[in-house]
DNA sequence: TAACATCTGTTATAATATAACATTTTAACC
DNA sequence: GGTTAAAATGTTATATTATAACAGATGTTA
């Protein structure tokens, strides 16, 4: 089981904002947003966001440059990711399919490789843009 | 079939860069190396790669910011891709298993959306590295 | 030769991310 | 408590990646 980790208090607001949002957020816009609480520099939400990655708590959106709350516990601190993704809206889904997860994380390269770690990213239209 | 695609002078230069590399390739550094030809700024090289990619001629690979060209006739322009990437050299290859593509391009996500395109990036070591 | 799309060149700037260093807080150990 | 080591913080500066905006050239097609 996951051990209940302690988070620090930048890694907190971080996370807080990315978990209230609706959708994924950019390292600035959380950046703009947290800047009240004493919060100013790229830095400290880039370390915040490293963080919180190692721990399973978020996830990056390679091809948004964007991150978002995990609300998935197949995923096993960020070594089994898949999403969808709206190609009109922004909108992103964490996939939670157990099948898709385990044929995946048996899946091996011919060439030699063995995978520690994959991220998979459908793109196409939601139920609201389509 | 893909119909032969004529390419623009500045297309075909970073292109030609692309597929002579080795490895993933970064805008900038593509830019570097074709300063000769008289390409001086970043926009002609996002442009190209931008046309390159619609073309399916070469991928993104969104966890490095880099580019490679596609060396597979399975990835339907861009439409189906996947790539091994390894975490110590920098290595990436691109994965052409029909069975992969065939089931990723069949799965449907439960919450009513119809995918048009995925991207499957897999980590871990190389041969080499491991 | 129009008309239109595509490609090019160029300057400027936006957006994303890291380096480096000094300091403070936290947690663990004696 | 006092000592230490690890982790987190604050800060300034800079590197890297990517796009905006505009003017001109080239190339189809009718
Ligand atoms: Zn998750
Ligand atoms: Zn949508
Ligand atoms: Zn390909
Ligand atoms: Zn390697």
């Amino acid at each position: 089981m996951a051990q209940a980790q302690t988070l620090s208090r930048n890694q907190q607001i971080v996370l807080d904002i990315i978990e209230k949002s609706k959708g994924p957020l950019k390292a600035y816009s959380i950046l703009f947003n947290v800047q009240k609480k004493g919060i100013n520099a790229p830095q400290q939400i880039y370390r915040a966001l490293d963080k919180l990655i190692e721990m399973g708590k978020i996830h990056k959106i390679e091809s948004k440059n964007a991150f978002v709350a995990c609300r998935s516990s197949d995923c096993e601190i960020s070594k089994a990711t898949a999403f969808s993704i709206c190609e009109s809206c922004e909108m992103v889904d964490e996939i939670s399919d157990a099948k898709l997860s385990k044929y995946l994380s048996s899946f091996n390269h011919r060439k030699g490789m063995k995978f520690k770690r994959f991220n998979l990213e459908f793109f196409g239209l939601c139920k609201k843009c389509k």
